[in-house]
DNA sequence: TGAATTGTCT
DNA sequence: AGACAAT
């Protein structure tokens, strides 16, 4: 038990309800009394929870799906831009109810929020005298006041409100107790609860999603504990908990333990066959079985309290290295250091991708470049450009490629195996993607014949067999890019060249150990897009709904920005 | 282990 | 540039 500070934190956790259902759910309701699935490409990636109890899983095989049920309806969710603008909307709306706190989106649909300064100042008004082990008695009744925007609610410090797991085990929200002393760290708790409770009210009201929320001391435990409770409620996990909660848990239920991590243990615990003596095809054999078994891949349960009777500190050092083997070991051991890091408005990189069974043609890929650079170009204006004007340019554009490998006979490999060997190269952004008096599909066009081909050439030859391509934009700059003129003298020549800075590369070696590349990236802190923060700070309710001016569809505001692109792309498409 | 992203750490 | 993590 140590008493460091960070031990002190107040970390709420937030993870919207199958996510992509609810933004599906929101648009008609009419999906809301019937068992139903999003589908990309040929699986469900998440479900209602109709669907759910009929035994629909999520990241299921569309065909297994059917199977479970046959009567599933089915929504494409491959266009991400809704999802997107919901995600934004909840982010902002979050953001302004705890202003100057530190909020993190991970993913589309989860948020950590460390609410740490807010709940200190609140005990202070409270006459906490800042030492956290001293207790005292307060009034049953006490208000929580919502900085800026004038908002309260009461609450009882002795109460908490949703789920709390402590020494007491996993118990309901109970009447006060009327507890004479209660400990600050307790009260803080307490009342993070209830905040954590006014923000998923406010979520729901405001923009209509459903949520579930964990407050804890770390990220780790914030995370864990929102799951405990799982569609629409909140758990609060004390501290005294951590260890007990850890134990039975599977290891990969720890955010930060992957499944490499994961199957590095097993390996060296004995639980898995290592790769010398297993050749490939026994591997492979391996996989195909396990996987028929219904097991999440191939690895065996490893549950925490195994790890600690059966693992060292040295042997963790020895399997992930003097960098990895601590953290690892002490997050297995509960401990969470991590801060929660603000997300800053504007993304540090932007990429889209696509995935198919097999391209094996430069024509094939040529196409797929075209139409990928489409929605690249779109998505950089939907991020990156307010008005008239682009408020970041990225200044390296990447491709990825994902390649199958050819077997010993020539064949192609399967998609089982060694997989997910990305490949890509990066070169610097052409200027002409940001000129915006071109139209976009004249803007990817170019994209593709200046930049994307001459770089597949360069990833592939032939006689190839692609299964992905990716397009990025990365290094955000604030400076606009160089006029084209200069980009034409600056062609063929090196980055240091063309950076801005004066200093001739001369002393250089020739031999370059790794392109110190130091292109032009200013880390501002973000700027304020587009209009969600105001959209989430004005009026209650009604302004958050909108009217298309073109097919006079009502939405929500969130989605008008997607929805006016997909006005255009019609538009385009009918010439 | 499926999809589409994004971020961190070598 | 790529491995690995997260959703």
């Amino acid at each position: 038990m140590s008493n460091s500070a960070n031990d002190q934190r107040v970390i709420i956790q937030t993870d919207i309800d199958f996510f992509y259902g609810q933004v599906e759910e929101l648009e008609n309701p009419a999906l809301k009394s019937q068992p139903f699935g999003v589908q990309q490409k040929h699986i469900i990636v998440t479900c209602n929870y109709i669907a759910r109890a009929k035994g629909v899983r999520k990241l299921q095989l569309l065909g297994d799906a059917l199977k479970a049920c046959p009567e599933l309806f089915i929504v494409n969710g491959e266009d991400l831009a809704r999802y997107r603008a919901a995600s934004k909307g909840i982010f902002h709306l979050v953001r302004s109810l705890v202003t100057g706190q530190k909020v993190e989106r991970l993913g589309l649909d989860e948020l950590f929020i460390d609410v740490t300064d807010m709940m200190e100042a609140h005990l202070t008004e409270l006459g906490w005298n800042g030492d956290p082990d001293s207790t005292t008695a307060l009034e049953e009744v006490q208000t929580f006041r919502i900085p800026l925007n004038g908002q309260s609610f009461t609450y009882n410090p002795y109460n908490w409100i949703g789920f709390k797991i402590d020494s007491d085990g996993d118990r309901m929200s109970q009447s006060s107790q009327s507890q004479k002393r209660l400990s600050w760290q307790t009260i803080k708790l307490h009342a993070a609860s209830h905040l954590a409770f006014y923000i998923r009210n406010q979520i729901k009201d405001r923009l209509g999603f459903t949520c579930s929320a964990g407050i804890a001391t770390s990220k780790i435990f914030a995370k864990l504990a929102a799951d405990v409770h799982k569609p629409n409620d909140q758990t609060l996990l004390c501290p005294d908990k951590y260890a007990a909660f850890l134990e039975p848990l599977h290891i990969r239920k720890i955010m930060g333990i992957g499944y490499k991590a994961s199957r590095t243990l097993c390996k060296n615990l004995g639980l898995l066959k290592d790769e010398h003596q297993a050749n490939e095809d026994d591997a492979l054999d391996d996989v195909e079985e396990a996987a028929q078994e219904g097991e999440a891949w191939y690895l065996p349960e490893l549950t925490v309290s195994y790890v600690h009777q059966h693992c060292t500190i040295q042997q963790f050092l020895k399997w992930f290295g003097d960098r990895q083997g601590p953290l690892l070991w002490d997050l297995i051991h509960g401990i969470d250091n991590s801060q929660v890091l603000p997300t800053p408005l504007i993304p540090s990189q932007i990429s889209i991708e696509d995935s198919f069974r097999l391209c094996k043609t430069m024509a094939d890929a040529t196409a797929r470049l075209h139409d990928l650079s489409i929605d690249f170009i779109q998505r950089l204006e939907v991020e990156l450009r307010v008005k008239d004007e682009f408020v970041k340019y990225p200044t390296t554009l990447r491709l990825t490629t994902r390649n199958r490998g050819k077997n010993d006979d020539g064949t192609w490999r399967d998609s089982k195996g060694l997989r997910d060997t990305r490949i890509s190269k990066s070169s610097r952004m052409p200027v002409d993607v940001f000129d915006i008096s071109r139209s976009i599909p004249e803007r990817a066009d170019a994209l593709v014949e200046q930049s994307l081909l001459p770089m597949l050439r360069n990833l592939v030859k032939e006689p190839f067999a692609l299964t992905l391509l990716n397009i990025a934009a990365a290094h955000l700059s604030t400076k606009r890019p160089a006029t084209s003129i200069q980009n034409l003298f600056a062609k063929g020549k090196s980055i240091e060249e063309t950076s801005p800075t004066t200093t001739p590369p001369l002393q250089q070696p020739l031999k370059r150990k790794r392109s110190n590349e130091e292109v032009d990236y200013d880390d501002d802190t973000g700027f304020a897009p587009s209009d969600y923060e105001s959209m989430v700070l004005l009026g209650d309710g009604d302004e958050t709904w909108d009217t298309c001016s073109i097919c006079g569809k009502a939405m929500f505001t969130w989605g008008m920005q997607a929805h006016r692109l997909y006005h255009e792309k019609e538009t385009r498409n009918q010439e």
